[in-house]
DNA sequence: TATAACTCTAAAGTTGGCTTGAGAGTCAAT
DNA sequence: ATTGACTCTCAAGCCAACTTTAGAGTTATA
């Protein structure tokens, strides 16, 4: 199958203007055009923006995406480079996971301090007289 | 206990720019100071920058550090509100873990896609002619 | 009391990842 | 053949979140 720019940008949930960004950046480096200049997408393009999509969404920077692509360029050279790559992504999306899950605690702590406070009718009974190392 | 700027930064593995950088956009609205004009960190104020990197790695701006900052001036009446922000905010920080967990999805199946490959010696393998709807 | 290492502010500079705008060409439907 | 909605490129603009720089004052130690 093949789609036009519009399509893509639907399909993906991505601004058309990102996508030419991308392409302008060489992450589309298999993309081809019309003879108008147009670009046309096959599966394997929207396959190669799921992946700009998933290193986005973990954090890789544009620069970091560039050197996957020339891995790619590089045929079956790279594909223990590449396999590299995904295991140290898995790496590093488990690390967010578990500071989102870090993150969650300090807002669990602020829930219920907030919760009996409001059941107080006020934040001063964290804040007691005798409780001199009050971390709240 | 009271603290210097670098012992925080330390502490807190924060840049003294950027302690720096906070207060000055308002977020460290109770810090004080000596007579030199020098920072002088309370436990309060440590448990504040907690907060800070809490909202921070779960994405949240600091345009949106600040309303909640202008709640904390407000005292008691806005507890609830408070306590609302938290609640919005553990939501957020559900769905990123839901969409990190989803990109973990494609991860996983490119770890598959090369780890085949690398035994095959080829990626040819996952673009054979009797599969014209090759969507890996 | 000298000196080295700190602190302060204000303003300008940096970075990454887009988005916008201008100007020009393309396409599909009437 | 005209029209309106699309597409293209290139350059410039934008934004958030810092970081850096310059110049001036402060503090702890020898």
């Amino acid at each position: 199958m093949e789609y036009g720019i519009r399509e893509v940008a639907e399909m993906m949930n991505i601004p058309i203007s990102t996508i030419r960004y991308y392409d302008k950046e060489g992450l589309l480096p298999f993309l081809s055009r019309k003879e108008s200049g147009y670009r046309i997408f096959k599966d394997s393009d929207l396959e190669m923006l799921r992946v700009i999509d998933c290193f986005k969404s973990t954090g890789m920077p544009i620069s970091q995406m560039k050197e996957f692509i020339a891995m790619v360029k590089a045929g079956d050279a790279s594909l223990q480079e590449r396999y590299d790559l995904f295991e140290e992504r898995k790496r590093i999306v488990n690390q967010q996971i578990k500071e989102l899950e870090k993150q969650m605690d300090v807002i669990d702590h602020k829930l219920w301090y907030y919760s009996t406070a409001i059941e107080a009718g006020t934040e001063d009974i964290h804040k007691e007289i005798n409780r001199p190392c009050n971390t709240d």
